[in-house]
DNA sequence: GCATTTCCTACCAAAATGGTAGTATAATTA
DNA sequence: TAATTATACTACCATTTTGGTAGGAAATGC
C-alpha cells in the first residue's frame, strides 16, 4: 500500500512549482534537488514522466527551469500520483479495462472497490491549492 | 499503492475459514488452494504469518486443517492486511515510532497522514462478517 | 561562444515479490 | 503400530520493481 518515490517526490516538486506559480519565473531542477535534498539526476527522469501531462511550461538554459501552466487549483493530486506512479489502483481488478472472469460473484472484489475509490475520491477531492 | 497477493490470498483464506465457521471442522490448506486455485505452498508459508496472531485452531493429519478461533464479526479486514503485509500505511513517516525531524513543517505530512487514516479507518470498519 | 539547463537513452544494484523444495512433527485411521 | 495426511518451519531462487547513476544532445541566455 505504500507510496513510492516516485509520487511522494512529485507531489514535492509540483508544490514547489505550485509555491512559485505567483512569481512568473522559471525554477530550475537543481534548485529544487538542493532545497529538498533530492538527487537531480532522479528528478530529472521523473519529471520526463510528469512533462507527458499538460502541467508545465519549460526553458532551457540559464534563468531556465519548470513554471506551472495553469494556476494550482488546477492540479489534482490524484492525477498526479496518477501519473508519477502509473497508477494508484490498489488490486488490478479494480483497475479500468481489466476483465476478470469471476468479477460478478467474487467474494473480495467489493471490499477493493470500495477501498479504491475511497483513496481516488480522495485525492481527486485536493489540489496543489491545498497545501501551499 | 497495491495490495499485494499476500494481503488478497490472506483476506480469501480468512472468508474460506469464515464460511466453514458455523461448521466447527476443519477445512486444509489442499481444500483452500484447490478452491481458490493458489498454490499449496504458497499459502502454507502465509499461513506462518497469519498464524503469529491468535486466529486460528489448527490440526494435523487426516482431517486436520484450520478453523477460526473466533466468529467472523472478530476478525477487522485491516488486521488482517497488516498482518499479512506487515502494515499497510501509504508513507514510513506516517507510521507509528517513526519519526521525521520535519514532520511538523513538512507540506506533504497532512495529506499523507489523512489519506493512511482514512484508509485505515475504513479497513478497520469492516469485518469478515460483511463478506459472508 | 560558453555556461547552463532541459531532454533523452542506457545501464545498474538492491530490495521486494511470488514462488518452490525439503524435512520435521503431529494426528488420524486402517 | 505403520502408513498416510496435514501442519510447522527453513532455505533457496527467479523475476520484477525501485531508486538511482552516467553520458550526451539540444536549446537558451549572457
Amino acid at each position: 500500500m505504500k507510496i513510492s518515490t516516485r509520487g511522494r517526490y512529485a507531489f514535492v516538486i509540483m508544490l514547489d512549482l505550485a509555491l512559485n506559480y505567483e512569481n512568473n519565473s522559471f525554477v530550475s531542477l537543481k534548485e529544487i534537488a538542493k532545497k529538498e535534498n533530492m538527487s537531480l539526476k532522479y528528478l530529472e527522469k521523473l519529471m520526463l514522466t510528469l512533462n507527458k501531462a499538460d502541467y508545465f511550461i519549460s526553458s532551457r538554459g540559464e534563468k531556465g527551469g519548470y513554471k506551472l501552466k495553469y494556476p494550482p487549483k488546477n492540479y489534482k493530486i490524484g492525477d498526479i500520483l496518477r501519473l508519477a506512479e502509473g497508477n494508484i489502483d490498489v488490486t488490478e481488478c479494480v483497475s479500468k479495462g481489466f476483465c476478470c472472469p469471476k468479477k460478478n460473484h467474487c467474494k473480495t472484489f467489493p471490499l477493493w472497490k470500495e477501498l479504491n475509490d475511497l483513496i481516488s475520491d480522495y485525492l481527486d477531492s485536493k489540489t496543489l491549492a491545498d497545501y501551499i
